[in-house]
DNA sequence: TTAGTATATAATGATATGCTTATATATACA
DNA sequence: TGTATATATAAGCATATCATTATATACTAA
């Protein structure tokens, strides 16, 4: 158990922020493994704007951090963010999500662009 | 480190709920002490209303129990919630809301009622 | 029974949220 | 350069959320 404590109305807004299943799946994902936005794209049914709009959310907390590699920009879990380990504990919680990156590599997606 | 993971939808539906700085300090205090109505009146800043509205939110759910006692509706921790594990090591995590109900007993609130 | 206290519920309104469509921007490549 | 792809942003809309005020219900005690 962390012996850390996190300010409340902050811990609030954070777990507003993972009260959302499609957030709350990207960062479980992104808790393993970065991925691109196209990839989300393809494993949750939303549009390409719904996906950018909740990384924003995520990325305006520090929780997540963007890359631009060459035409695709990657995603990953911001483990230097003061949260983290708050955050950390409650994904541990969730099951693996790994099944959904697994459909796209069975559909050839996730090669195309990652 | 709990061994059991919890759906993720349903996680989600519990990070939303808690994801309210009333609710969240409400179940931070709970977790250690029963309450009744009035205590959260006039601990937070808000209407009797509004507090029974996140009370209800949270029972509806089953993260809390009531019990009458008299003139007084008591809340508590519903312990044997399946999800009460994955709640708990949330609330570990935050800092103890005790001083709210210290403020009460030195106004003589909390006596007036519990 | 009546008055007072504690709590719940209903109705309403302001604001937040999350989606969609349309468009802008950045990169890759022919 | 022109076109395609990847992503972000803006605008608009439907629904959710959270507070308030008004009212109903349940219990207590005179």
């Amino acid at each position: 158990m962390l012996k850390t404590t996190i300010e409340l109305e902050k811990a609030a807004t954070i777990l507003k922020l993972l009260g959302d299943k499609t957030r709350l799946a990207m960062m479980k994902i992104l808790d393993k493994h970065d991925c691109c936005v196209c990839e989300f794209v393809a494993i949750f049914k939303t549009s390409q704007p719904s996906i950018s709009q909740h990384l924003r959310k995520l990325r305006d907390l520090g929780l997540v951090k963007e890359e631009r590699r060459g035409q695709w920009i990657f995603y990953s879990i911001n483990k230097s963010n003061e949260y983290y380990p708050f955050i950390q504990q409650i994904l541990e919680q969730l099951p693996s999500q790994d099944d959904k990156l697994k459909d796209l590599e069975e559909q050839g997606t996730r090669i195309s662009c990652c």
